[in-house]
Formats: C-alpha cells, sequence, structure tokens
DNA sequence: CTAACTGCAAAAACTTTGCACTTTT
DNA sequence: AAAAGTGCAAAGTTTTTGCAGTTAG
C-alpha cells in the first residue's frame, strides 16, 4: 500500500485539480480513506467521520465517495448488502472476501490481458472494469468448522 | 445451453430427490429457467410466472431462487440493483454486463485453476465461489457514442 | 393428516433525492 | 456574490420475514 500521506496528497490534488471544494468533511473523509489499509464501508466511514464532525451526514459521505469514484481514486467494491471502499488501489484487482466473517482482502492475482483481449473479442463487448471476487473462508473461519 | 426439456428435467429431479414439494408455482419457475436462455431477474420471473399464476408472490419467487440456489442448481449474478439468474450453466463462469443497456451474456474465459489455487495459498482462503463480472459496453451500445 | 408452501403485508437495509441553509472560493 | 456542498428527512429499491391460510404428498 501507498504510503498514506502521499497518497491524501493525490486524493487532495485530484479533488483541486477539477476545482471541488475542500470542506472540512470532505477533507476527513479523504484523510481516512489514505490511511485506511482495509476496505471499509460507507457506514464504516460514516461512523469514523463523525467522531471528529458529528454533523457529518450519511448523504454527503454517498456523495464524496460517489465524486472520488468518478475521479477514479477510490475502487467501489459491491456486495450484496452494502459497498466498501478500496482507496489505496484504485485500479481493478481481486478481492477474496470470507462468507462467514466478511472480511475483504486484496487477491494478488495477474489478469490475464491476453485472454481479456480475446473476450472482448469473441463477446463484442468492450470491457471497462473487471469485477473479480472470490467468496471463499478465510483462514480463521477455515479452521473453526 | 442445454437442451430446456433436459433441464427441466434436471431442476424438477434436483427438487424431487430432497423430498422439495413440486407446487404448480414452483414447477412454472423452474420451466422458465430451464427456457430462459438469458439471465433473468428476479423481477422478470416473477412477472412472467405471474402471467400463467396472477397470485404468484414476490416471496416465493425469492424463496424457491434462494433453494435452487442452495442446490446449486441456479448461479446468482449480483449486481449493484437486483440480482440475475442463470439457471443453465450453474457453475461459475464470467459475465459480460453492459454498463449502458444492462446486457448480460456469458464470458467464455477459462479459469485458470493453477492461479486460483496459487491465491488461496498466498491468501489462506479456500475459495468457495468465484464471481467474476465485467462491466462494460456491448458491441451497439459501443457504436451508439 | 401434517409438514411444507404460498401469499400478503410489513419490516429491513442500503442508497438516493429534494431542498433549504451554509460555506468555500 | 455565486456556485458548490452540507444535512435532514423522506422516498426509493430490492430482499427478507412473520404468520395465517392452503396444499402436496
Amino acid at each position: 500500500m501507498p504510503d498514506p500521506a502521499l497518497r491524501f496528497d493525490e486524493l487532495i490534488s485530484a479533488l483541486k485539480e477539477r476545482n471541488f471544494r475542500l470542506t472540512p468533511q470532505r477533507v476527513e473523509l479523504v484523510r481516512l480513506i489514505a490511511i485506511s489499509e482495509g476496505h471499509p464501508s460507507a457506514a464504516q466511514l460514516y461512523a469514523a467521520v463523525r467522531s471528529r464532525f458529528p454533523t457529518m451526514s450519511q448523504a454527503t459521505v454517498y456523495k464524496t465517495l460517489a465524486l472520488l469514484k468518478d475521479l477514479d481514486q477510490v475502487l467501489e467494491i459491491d456486495l450484496r448488502d452494502d459497498s466498501h471502499y478500496d482507496g489505496n488501489r484504485p485500479g481493478p484487482h481481486p478481492h477474496l472476501i470470507c462468507m462467514q466473517c466478511n472480511k475483504i482482502v486484496d487477491g494478488d492475482l495477474e489478469l490475464d490481458l491476453s485472454s481479456l483481449r480475446k473476450l472482448e473479442e469473441t463477446s463484442g463487448y468492450q470491457i471497462v472494469r473487471p469485477q473479480i471476487t472470490f467468496y471463499g473462508l478465510c483462514s480463521d473461519c477455515k479452521q473453526s468448522r
């Protein structure tokens, strides 16, 4: 994962570049995303921002996350129940999700670009965003069975 | 895709085997799944069953789909807004989804089992259900741009 | 006959939206 | 000052749940 301070600056720059305003709420959310090592949900980010900005609303969290998604600075991982966000590796990469405890970790799997290309040819689709999710059991939950 | 009639029998057998009851509503839903070439949503299936069984409820659709999922006879494709179901290829396989018109097609991409195995080793996860979704633009929507 | 299933309506949960107020630039 | 952002509450969705009544086996 990148240096949180650098990542923070990147995110702030991305907002400044396009003339989005740097409100305190927004900066705090960006800070949390930059230092997050996991894959927080909107609700978790909301709770965290709230501890410093008690007036923060969920609506603002969602709006800001949508903004950062549009800027390709944050990757949305949409699960059945809610969405989680990856602010450290915005590019597409696989995720492993524990079906029991819901823990999410990044998967280090290379996308085979040549077969992607082939898939585009045979399907006629232009692939924009691959989303690869492996549901399974994490090492902890495997054992407790 | 398999012969709809055969697929229908398979599905019915799977239910009979485990002593689930063959109610008319259930049989009709199974019939629709067996003949479906696409990837219908719960709402679409509900509407379709309803044309023959006007009393059919959404709850029953969801309950039956959950049942067929448990029996590994139907694959759930969960998208942001709703879930779609693949009753012809229950095993995991990739899907291509058009971001503009929402058309879903099956992707003919082999899962590289050896790299899956490697991923299990490095992550400690036991992978149960891979879900690979490629968001992009279908050939029609590509052109209309 | 009875365990399983259906169907209705209400509940749940996440996310979006409208709008008045506030704040950044 | 003007445009953008915030926050509240309400609305919108899909899916789940409880339960009384019905039905397949």
